[in-house]
DNA sequence: CTGAATCCTCGGTGATACTG
DNA sequence: CAGTATCACCGAGGATTCAG
């Protein structure tokens, strides 16, 4: 790694951009296809009505999700990975696989961290 | 991708934790090597004596940070990466690299996306 | 120089109710 | 079914001060 300074400002932007609570979850679930909204908001336990419409418009605005919306009654819209949206899923995989592969080493860690600091 | 499930669990617990506002930061000027505490500090632009303070406690926690303080008058304190933290450098170089390579997308996208907004 | 404690502000988030 | 608006809450983060 040599330009260290330039790297960081790049990934700090992209981990404020997807570092919120929900943005990745909603990432993965439409990495597996196209969904409707409340099939989204039934296999993301936990996420509000009102932040899945939050997150899925900042995805929208960033071209990673493309909207489209029928004119049905009742309503249907669709969300899916737009092709740059897509090309994201690689990167976060491979810190997905980190992720599970050093899960134990960090919670190992934790604990041993705690415990030193509880004993002194 | 098949089990989506589970690597959006394990993905979304790395995001929490190295998605604050710091995290990255010090993490990639510690890639570069050793520092001191004010080393950090100066080198990372708009971090508080105190969040650097948080965000090395954190990251030591997790064992991705190693802190080797020196009895000396003053005090001199050194971090540094452990083997744990440098192996996650990897992935987050590649998530980088998407970073900037992408960011140009990005922002054309946004543009657009609020141009789009505000004629309605 | 490094770190801990206190106070305070602000923004992200959730609950709820309403609209088309 | 999908989206918006409003209110309230809580915790992250900054400024400051004190300690070792």
């Amino acid at each position: 790694m040599e330009n260290v300074e330039a790297e960081c400002r790049s990934l700090a932007e992209v981990i404020a951009r997807i570092g919120d609570k929900w943005t990745v979850m909603v990432c993965g679930h439409l990495s597996e296809g196209t969904h409707r909204f409340n099939a989204l908001k039934h296999r993301i336990p936990g996420i509000s009505h009102r932040m899945l419409t939050i997150t899925l418009r900042g995805l929208e605005r960033d071209g990673l999700v493309a909207r489209k919306a029928y004119a049905t009654v009742p309503p249907k819209v669709e969300y899916c990975l737009t092709p740059l949206g897509q090309s994201l899923t690689g990167p976060l995989a491979t810190l997905a696989s980190w992720a599970r592969e050093n899960r134990p080493a960090l919670e190992q860690a934790r604990t041993a961290f705690d415990r030193r600091a509880a004993q002194g």
